[in-house]
DNA sequence: TTTAGGG
DNA sequence: CCCTAAA
């Protein structure tokens, strides 16, 4: 195969076929890989989670439908990757995506946002609150916080704690600090956080499989095809469009809202000050700007009988990543989002904790769950998002199909039969510790996708707007996968005898089954090699490239160089000649 | 959709 | 790898 002769010797001159001589387009095998997405029809992932907790507005006269007990996951207001340098992920707040990403527009009726921003929020101000006046909601969440939940006035403060967030886990379950307790301390010592410590049965688990002789069993994280079903706008910012640049808008943007040290500087303030009101006045506002402010979960119960909730925010459910070594921090990154975007496009269900304890029976009333105005007790309500195969609101219109095939075939889902055996028990649903005690076989532990939604074959029904909604969450840069000497090999071969301007030629020839790699992908491999040739092998980096494999990509980069000079030439000295038969000439060539 | 190049 | 202007 590796047929090492000089340029000449490849019998170029049959193969030479001209550019434009390709089979016709409609004959070739196509596919879609860069195909837009049209988002405004689509309900992004807060839009959805603005969907869930438009269902926790008990203002709208509706009760709780699900009452889960012994709750798993939760969500923190929204979903924000990068790590602090607390070296913990934590989550930004879902308020804080609609301030400065405009989405509260977005947002439906019931949404998020609006449970956090508008109706609640205001009237949280009619709170009367010693110095502060009802003009500053944000004098009314210093207060819930910072004041021990309980009686005052005609309102029982309630607290809906926020925790935490995405953990990863390696080896083993690394807990990860929430915000609560661990950034900010201000609202630590007077909220009741809730135990954590069943936070592995709602995991996630993401393992790429990146065997290197089937490159088709490589994880589609990186593939457009995830790529594009990932993009989401809502890390986009404020514009749906004219941002090319979804993934690195992500970060920047967020990297810019999410000023932890900042926060944390505030909270110092509060610690030192706790009793100057103003000083502790003005941190929160400099909190609600740059951080969670709106994220934490206040909840206000008047006294008309009426429940009055502020869902300040969600916790994500912990996930489980396993990644090769030698993957990229950015890669890991970016897998941690996708998984948390995936996670948040989808079907959800809440789930509702009061004082630590899950509530499942959906019929029951607020007050008899504990959830009154009458119950001081109510120092602990907790919501989160919970991967659910029974949210009929989000899954009706869904089509039978398997997306989750479709759309995230790296994921092993040899458990997925187990898992769903037990649809009810949230605990069988999310094993607790796909990497810790559950004696999960190696080969099968890593199999929990990290589409939490996508456990169940029901939520396999992705309704059109879903799946591009994922196609939206997380648009992300494809991983890295550098090409191996066998790969390099193919393509030199394929260059050689096609010409280094047909490469969807070379694709089809040398690549056919290798869907990760793209004719561009080709193209700017063979750049990237011709470079290489030329510099020294110090200079080289990655796995080396035989220098035999080097020298015929000169030769064949030389000869094409050439050839397609030549050609030009022709056609140049064709159109001085007779312009009139240029096009003939063309052709010809 | 492909090609060709810059980023 | 990404993004795009052009074709």
């Amino acid at each position: 195969m590796v047929s090492h002769k000089c340029v000449e010797q490849f019998g170029y001159k049959d193969s030479l076929l001209p550019p434009n001589a390709r089979a016709p387009r409609s004959a070739r095998k196509r596919r879609s890989i860069e195909k837009s997405i049209s988002e405004d029809d689509n309900m992004c992932a807060i839009d959805l989670l603005a969907t869930v907790a438009g269902h926790l507005s008990f203002e709208s006269g509706c009760s709780l439908d699900k009452l889960i007990e012994d709750h798993r996951v939760v969500t923190q207001n929204s979903v924000k990757l990068e790590f602090p340098e607390e070296d913990t992920p934590l989550i930004p707040p879902v308020a804080l995506l609609s301030q400065e990403n405009s989405y509260q527009g977005s947002l439906s009726p019931c949404g998020f946002s609006s449970v956090i921003n508008g109706k609640v929020e205001d009237e949280a101000e009619d709170f009367s609150y010693s110095g502060g006046g009802g003009s500053d909601a944000f004098q009314v969440g210093n207060f819930s916080e910072d004041v021990k939940p309980g009686i005052d006035g005609d309102a029982v403060v309630l607290d809906a704690r926020p925790n935490v967030v995405v953990s990863l886990g390696s080896s083993s379950r690394t807990e990860v600090p929430s915000i609560g307790n661990c950034v900010s301390h201000g609202v630590r010592d007077d909220v009741n956080l809730f135990s954590r410590d069943d936070d592995e049965n709602f995991s996630g688990y993401i393992r790429p499989r990146v065997t290197k002789n089937s490159p088709r069993t490589v994880p589609r994280i990186g593939d457009r095809r995830i790529r594009k079903i990932l993009a989401s706008r809502h890390w986009k910012g404020s514009s749906r469009h004219a941002d090319t640049k979804p993934w690195r808008n992500y970060y920047s943007q967020h990297q810019k809202s999410y000023p932890i040290k900042k926060r944390k500087y505030f909270d110092h303030i509060s610690d030192s000050m706790t009793d100057d009101y103003r000083l502790r006045t003005k941190m929160h506002r400099g909190s609600r700007k740059v951080s969670s402010m709106k994220g934490h979960g206040t909840s206000f119960v008047s006294s008309d009988s009426h429940v009055k909730l502020r869902i300040k925010s969600f916790r994500v459910p912990e996930l489980f990543i396993e990644i090769p070594e030698d993957a990229t921090v950015g890669s890991l990154k970016r897998m941690v989002m996708e998984a948390v975007s995936t996670l948040l496009s989808d079907g959800h269900r809440v789930g509702l904790m009061v004082q630590g304890k899950k509530v499942r029976d959906d019929n029951k009333t607020l007050h008899q769950t504990g959830i009154s105005q009458d119950n001081t007790q109510l120092d602990s309500l907790d919501f989160s998002l919970e991967p659910s195969s029974e949210m009929p609101q989000l899954l009706t219109s869904h089509p039978s199909g398997h997306a989750y095939e479709e759309v995230l075939p790296v994921y092993q889902t040899a458990n997925l039969d187990s898992v769903l055996g037990s649809d009810h028990n949230d605990a069988a649903l999310f094993p607790s510790g796909p990497l810790g005690n559950n004696d999960m076989a190696e080969d099968s532990k890593a199999t929990i996708p990290v589409a939490l939604t996508e456990f169940s074959p029901r939520k396999s029904k992705k309704s059109e707007q879903q799946k591009q909604q994922q196609q939206q969450a997380a648009a992300q840069r494809r991983i890295r996968r550098p090409f191996s000497v066998t790969e390099v090999e193919a393509l030199v071969q394929a260059v050689e005898k096609l010409g280094t301007g047909r490469w969807r030629d070379v694709k089809v020839r040398a690549f056919e089954d290798a869907d990760h790699r793209t004719y561009v992908d080709l193209k700017d491999k063979w750049k990237t090699l011709v470079h290489t040739a030329k510099i020294s092998p110090q200079q080289r980096r990655g796995e080396p490239v035989p220098q035999e494999l080097l020298d015929r990509v000169l030769n064949a980069h030389g000869y094409w160089t050439q050839q397609q000079m030549q050609l030009q030439e022709n056609v140049n000295k064709q159109l001085q000649e007779s312009p009139s038969q240029t096009e003939g000439m063309l052709l010809l060539n």
